[in-house]
DNA sequence: CTCGATTCCTGG
DNA sequence: CAGGAATCGAGA
């Protein structure tokens, strides 16, 4: 399997004649002949350059075959061609991957080449920079007056000095040094260009010192480095509040893995990734930390993938994207904050990183992480089944219970009571308060813009968008009504679109319905007009730098109130918060997805969270009209298990997930008619699919999708449910084959959605 | 019948 | 995806 080069001898008589290749897009893959001089030097994981018709083209070796086993005799009606002698061959992934990869290709019913082409960030041509250093003893001799410049320069320099750096002290530089290097007076060297990112470097010895971990810490440390050490596969649920000290665990992990020269792989959460956390890290671990973020630019992409794959770097941090790393000699996974949705991949390739570290984990024999302070359903049935070992780590405040949650029961406040549209009177009283005491507020609604949207006050017309079946958001800052979905924005008509006129009076007036971040804190500004309120969402962090600036004008104390989306639920530790006010808790509740409870669960508790980190108490108020549902009560209560148990209870009755596996499939196209057509003769094709394999599969719809339509797109989509992956994967290849191909639909297949809308 | 545009299909 | 072949359709 791991055949290394060896000697010239032994590779004319055992290294494989015929390599298969994939070559992104194309779906399998080509059988291409090496020639004598690439036997031996390529095997599996080699991206080759290969003649594809008339061009050149860049492809993935994934298999290889000796002279032997051609398949001479019959469908070779096609002539092998070569793989360019002259290409240019790279190692991208090391052999133990390909079985992961074609694992992940089987599970979402996608192309190896598909997953490949995902997996494997686009390799950068290397850079140079070239350094010039003085060479010999040789007396100079003769020399003009610009080369006595530059060896004067050069003799003042201790390291060899970067041509770049030269050239701009002397002009026409390039010239001289050449005449230089040929008395032999100077030397030329070139430096492959590395980024600074990433770095071979010894981890410093400050850095191994261990910290001092509780003894909860220390026993959940125990137990997963026992595994990791065995390596056997074993998962974890870390599960703890934040500041329970997770990430110190899996630190210490890392760090005792490493020792024994094990490698670790630890995914977090895309907006988790800021350069404080890779500090973090980087800081206890040393400079063998690859990052990997697929905003990062190519040329750190690839630096960090290939220092990984050459064993310079033993420790990779990255979000979704970085569950395929290559990691050497993996011996930990750790996925920070699994339950977040955002594991999974909305498009393409639709997998799930948290599910993909499990798999790989079995795959290679390693121990797993998951942590979170409010697991997934799906991990935690799994505990509860005893398949994953569930580590509780307490709070570690010595407060202890300085965190006071309280539902404001909003049915129980007249609308004159309200202090102002939105915020209660207990709210604001709260959020006083706490202005009083010189210390800071978050207030979390989870919507953006200002209005949810516009209607006409004489015919009713709402505001909608005319790709898509949702309503447009009033953003009073920008003056616009935007489209959430297909980011459309348009400025705000005056009068009522629909209607202007048809009643008489021309001026139909439009009301605003809803609200939204913008309004809450204008709501703010108006009761507390002295208090400085920032804005923390999608759109007040449309420049790039802006999401630290506002998080950092909290933690230097100049902003007091901080309103914004489920952003700022996932902020950093932000000592100075103690009030954290929910201004509706059930936004979000009431959608059509079994996931809506779990997901307001896990937006309170992590929001909750927020408050109270450093020594003083901390307050939570929840806004609400329906205070004794699970996901609001059991939030007060602290009580992630009580949660869950309800929540498992209503899932295993109405027969979804964690108990039983989803695929949705979705068809969209720009013709409703046809497109409705299309999704019944799917469903046929579906019942005959099950009844033919007769497999225990249940299949619901076709049905108009909740969004019926998105980007002048009508949609439907089908659930089909079962308790077997395999199954389901079935049906999937099926579909995907007998499926009528039209230019006029698209059919997205999606296993495990996270996604229903 | 011709030419350009469009769709289809192959690539080893 | 890219390039070539097959097919389509308007113009002459």
């Amino acid at each position: 399997m791991n055949k290394r080069a060896g000697s010239a001898a032994e590779k004319t008589s055992t290294a494989p004649v015929l390599v298969n290749v994939v070559i992104p897009p194309l779906e399998s893959p080509l059988t291409y002949e090496l020639p004598e001089a690439l036997r031996g030097s390529i095997e599996i994981g080699y991206r080759v350059e290969v003649p594809l018709g008339r061009r050149r083209a860049f492809g993935y070796v994934v298999s290889t075959q000796s002279a032997d086993e051609r398949p001479a005799d019959t469908n070779s009606d096609f002539k092998i061609k070569s793989v360019l002698e002259d290409g240019e061959h790279l190692r991208c992934f090391d052999p133990l991957q390909l079985e992961f990869f074609t694992w992940i290709a089987d599970y979402y019913g996608d192309s190896l080449s598909n997953v490949i082409d995902v997996a494997i960030p686009p390799a950068v041509p290397p850079k140079f920079e070239r350094f010039v250093k003085l060479s010999g003893t040789a007396a100079p001799k003769l020399t003009g007056k610009a080369q006595a410049e530059v060896l004067k320069i050069l003799s003042e320099q201790k390291e060899p000095l970067d041509l770049a750096t030269l050239s701009r002290r002397v002009k026409g530089c390039a010239r001289v040094l050449k005449g230089l290097e040929e008395k032999g007076l100077v030397q030329i060297l070139s430096e492959e260009l590395v980024d600074h990112h990433v770095s071979s470097e010894a981890i410093p010895q400050w850095a191994k010192s261990a910290v001092d971990l509780n003894a909860e810490q220390q026993r959940a440390l125990h137990d997963i480095d026992a595994a990791t050490r065995d390596k056997e596969f074993k998962a974890f649920i870390l599960h703890g509040v934040t500041g329970s000290g997770k990430t110190e665990v899996y630190i210490e992990a890392i760090r005792q893995a490493l020792e024994r020269g094990q490698g670790a792989l630890i995914i977090v959460p895309e907006i988790a990734l800021t350069p404080q956390l890779i500090d973090r890290f980087r800081a206890r671990l040393g400079n063998n930390l690859a990052v990997l973020h697929s905003a990062l630019h190519k040329r750190s992409r690839w630096d960090s993938w290939r220092a990984l794959l050459e064993g310079r770097c033993q420790v990779a941090i990255g979000a979704r994207s970085g569950i395929f790393a290559p990691v050497p000699n993996l011996g930990l996974i750790v996925v920070d904050e699994e339950h977040e949705s955002s594991y999974k991949q909305a498009e393409g390739l639709r997998y799930n990183a948290r599910d993909l570290a499990l798999v790989r984990a079995k795959l290679q024999n390693c121990s797993v992480v998951l942590g979170s302070a409010t697991p997934s359903l799906e991990s935690y049935l799994n505990a509860v089944k005893n398949k994953y070992t569930l580590i509780s780590l307490p709070a570690r405040h010595s407060s202890g219970s300085g965190l006071e949650i309280s539902v404001v029961d909003l049915n129980r406040v007249k609308p004159w009571e309200m202090a102002s549209r939105n915020i209660s009177p207990q709210l604001a009283a709260a959020l006083k308060d706490t202005l009083d005491r010189k210390e800071q507020s978050f207030l979390l609604y989870n919507r953006r813009g200002f209005a949810s949207y516009l209607q006409c006050e004489s015919c009713q017309a709402t505001m909608d968008c005319p790709n898509c079946s949702v309503t447009l958001t009033f953003h009073k800052n920008q003056n616009s009504l935007q489209c959430h979905y297909c980011s459309l924005s348009l400025v705000v008509p005056e009068f009522c679109p629909s209607c202007r006129g048809s009643d008489g009076k021309s001026s139909a007036p439009l009301v605003q319905r809803g609200a939204g971040t913008e309004k809450i804190f204008e709501e703010l500004e108006t009761l507390f007009p002295t208090a400085r309120i920032s804005r923390l969402d999608r759109d007040s962090v449309a420049d790039n730098d802006a999401y630290r600036r506002i998080l950092n004008s909290v933690r230097d104390g100049s902003t007091d109130i901080l309103v914004g989306t489920q952003m700022i639920a996932k902020g950093h530790d932000l000592p100075g918060v103690t009030l954290v006010g929910i201004v509706d808790c059930d936004v979000g509740l009431h959608m059509p997805d079994f996931r809506a409870g779990e997901r307001v669960f896990q937006l309170l508790t992590q929001a909750s969270g927020r408050a109270g980190r450093g020594d003083k108490a901390g307050l939570v108020l929840l806004q609400t009209r329906v205070p004794n549902h699970p996901s609001i009560a059991k939030t007060c209560d602290k009580d992630f298990r009580g949660f869950a148990e309800i929540e498992l209870e209503n899932r295993k009755s109405l027969g979804y997930p964690p108990f039983s596996r989803i695929l949705r499939i979705v068809i969209s196209s720009p013709n409703q008619e046809f497109g409705s057509q299309y999704a019944r003769h799917l469903r046929a094709l579906l019942d005959s699919s099950v009844q033919q394999r007769e497999l225990p599969l249940s299949v619901l719809g076709p049905t108009v999708a909740p969004i019926a339509r998105i980007r002048a797109l009508w949609r439907w989509h089908f659930l089909v449910k079962g308790t077997s992956p395999s199954h389901l994967n079935q049906v999937m290849r099926d579909v995907s084959t007998h499926a009528p191909k039209s230019t006029q639909v698209r059919l997205v297949f999606d296993m495990d959605p996270q996604d229903l809308m």
